[in-house]
DNA sequence: CTGGTATATAATTATATTAGAATGCTTAGA
DNA sequence: TCTAAGCATTCTAATATAATTATATACCAG
């Protein structure tokens, strides 16, 4: 309590907090690497994550909420689909970081 | 319960998830974008934030964890510095898709 | 060794996020 | 209209993460 937010501090969360915040679960992680071959429908999402249809469909919300996803409906179904690709990159550059790390690591010896 | 570990399922969080986890809290993405512009002691680091000695040591110990910092001791005061550059591209590309996601919303004035 | 400063860690409590179950909504077709 | 399919939403219990407070460690000066 008592918490201080001074006039330099944004509220709470920054777009930008709230933005990768809504990145930074594996689940969604492993969505956004599905959708970016293209768009699919939920049906496909979930079965191939191999998680219940409710809590993809919680996990497509937040993604969409950020308007990271779009979506559409085709009869039944709903195609959600990469509304910037730029969030591709964001995971790209991430997997080359950690890639880098790995190398890092490798060649120090570091065994933490 | 009863959670089922497929085997196309990395365990629980990826590297990818961890790391990603570790940059998505606002705190921590403000320590980012004050050491980019150079290495600062922990000492800096809280007093432009705002926030307790302790928090601070706390979020600064989980980007290390991550390999995203680096620290060198000096005296009795501990320098942290950004490692990896390229965690700074991933914010920056964020920006961009904010902004964008910004005017986007603007032209279509869409009010949500 | 003593005291003081800078940082780290631990313990506690507060808060947020998650998965799953149950249910609701919408659309298509009989 | 009735039913089923596909998806979304709500609620709840479990779990994870966060901030605070208190304490510990490391270093330096005297």
């Amino acid at each position: 309590m008592l918490r201080q937010v001074g006039e330099n501090e944004g509220k709470d969360f920054s777009a930008k907090g709230r933005f990768i915040q809504a990145i930074a679960h594996p689940t969604r992680i492993r969505i956004l690497e599905l959708l970016k071959d293209g768009e699919l429908c939920v049906c496909d999402i979930f079965e191939e994550l191999n998680v219940e249809q409710a809590n993809t469909s919680q996990h497509l919300a937040i993604l969409k909420k950020q308007d990271i996803l779009q979506s559409r409906k085709e009869g039944l179904r709903v195609i959600y689909s990469i509304k910037y690709p730029e969030i591709i990159d964001i995971l790209k550059t991430a997997d080359n970081l950690l890639l880098q790390q790995a190398k890092d690591t490798m060649s120090t010896f570091n065994t933490d």
